[in-house]
DNA sequence: CGAGGGGTTGATAGCTCTCAATCAGGGTGG
DNA sequence: CCACCCTGATTGAGAGCTATCAACCCCTCG
């Protein structure tokens, strides 16, 4: 029983380079020195590489850890949720992401589509015997859970000291320029954003209304713009400083690899 | 120019062996195993060990990433300030804990001791050639940062969805767990606790004062008991109950260690 | 002995939640 | 093609939780 097994998904494509999975976990600069060693062990890696609709789960919470996932295309969250039902969404990612990895018996954490995306999944265990023996790969997984973890750190301070209007800003701060739609030419930033208000609501630790009435606001002062799911920042500065934060604490490595292939 | 000019730092004792830094950060069925090169790297690497005072910092916030360290002994926490001046505490740390690891330039948060802490050294850049070159250390490293992530994702949730008194609870049950203090032979879990009710706060996103009603209120209901900075567990099921968490989600790999040397 | 930090308690204000009702848009079945 | 339904967004009113401000105590430390 896979954890695909409640999704609409489509038939796995073994077609593609496998290979070509990697290139969303490391560099040019990390992959092309490779000895011949390391690269015929990456290269020998057959990823199952699906397409899940939106609202799907990808992983799910306290599930047994049998897969680790990398998101090739899309946008997802990773939650958990509460015993008595309330859910706190812990990062909204993108293409590059890898989910699923880390220690202990049972995911910590589940992980959900927000659109249709692309992913690839692997064994943990195969996973983890890569690691081992590709030095290179798993330096590049330390950064990418360090960035992850340093997002994390972030978040936290959003939720236990920032006011909802912060948070929001903050947030807002964040998503556009991890989802790299800046256009500092014309001086605005605007981002395709299908995100629903709960599920703000549920990453900031607010009810999806005053999620609601604080967006309302913040276009009502002329900062943003929300047209059918595309926001638009009409004042970055102000934004930026209503967050409390630069924007740039926010690009980790993964703004730094090439977009998806 | 380094980060302990502002603290009361001892000598720094050269005479221990440094591979016994690794003791922390490794576990023998990972360390024995290694080929001679690998050893021979890691007893290479020279760390720097000091002893430094109770409420020093360790590692400042948004100064240029120099060092890693290893917590050998002590308390401490890591924690972000706002430019407001509000504190948010990402985690308690223990020994075994690595800290000032990741990307960036800077360092996305600080560390400051709550006990006289012995810690160990490294500059950045060393480590993280020795990273590349000794998948073992690699291997443990990521399991390191990936339980700090999970505790990341525990606190986020108590943030955004758990109310002020089932934060304290779950914060009792992590700290007493992760203390490993756990007296279950006489059903008591008691733990010499030397945070302040304002670190709680700043853990918890609470005010001191809250605190402090909070725990008044938990010792009223016979939850818990607190003496002269030591609390005693008097209730754990009610108290895990009220977390809304069960006291292994908090147990990671720090655990599975020996004990300090 | 004074100063200062941490803990405690009370009163008040304010932010945010909850409940409720309404509206808009997209998908579905007939 | 249309009525229906369901989700998500919106707006309002009221309650509740937590912050803030203030005062006081206790203890340690210089």
């Amino acid at each position: 029983m896979t954890q695909f097994t409640n999704c609409n998904t489509k038939a796995p494509d073994h077609n593609k380079a496998d290979s070509l999975v990697f290139r969303h976990l490391m560099d040019d600069q990390t992959l092309l020195p490779l000895d011949s060693g390391e690269r015929q062990r990456l290269d020998s890696v057959r990823w199952l590489v699906k397409t899940i609709d939106r609202n799907c789960p990808v992983i799910g919470q306290g599930e047994d850890r049998e897969v680790v996932a990398v998101l090739l295309s899309g946008w997802a969250f990773c939650y958990q949720t509460l015993p008595d039902g309330k859910r706190q969404i812990l990062d909204f990612i993108f293409a590059g992401a890898l989910v699923g990895f880390g220690t202990g018996l049972t995911n910590s954490y589940g992980v959900e589509t927000v659109t249709a995306c692309n992913v690839a999944t692997l064994p943990h265990g195969q996973f983890r015997r890569l690691l081992a023996t590709c030095p290179a790969l798993a330096m590049q997984v330390v950064e990418r859970v360090s960035d992850s973890e340093m997002r994390a750190h972030e978040h936290m301070t959003s939720l236990g000291r920032r006011s909802a209007r912060e948070r929001v800003a903050a947030l807002i701060v964040e998503l556009t320029c991890r989802a790299q739609c800046t256009d500092l030419g014309r001086r605005e930033y605007s981002i395709d954003l299908p995100v629903t208000q709960m599920m703000i609501g549920d990453a900031l630790g607010l009810s999806n209304e005053h999620v609601c009435r604080i967006l309302g606001k913040l276009a009502n002062d002329k900062v943003i713009e929300i047209n059918n799911h595309t926001l638009k920042v009409l004042d970055q500065p102000a934004l930026s400083r209503e967050a409390g934060a630069d924007p740039k604490d926010f690009i980790g490595r993964e703004s730094q690899l090439p977009a998806a292939a």
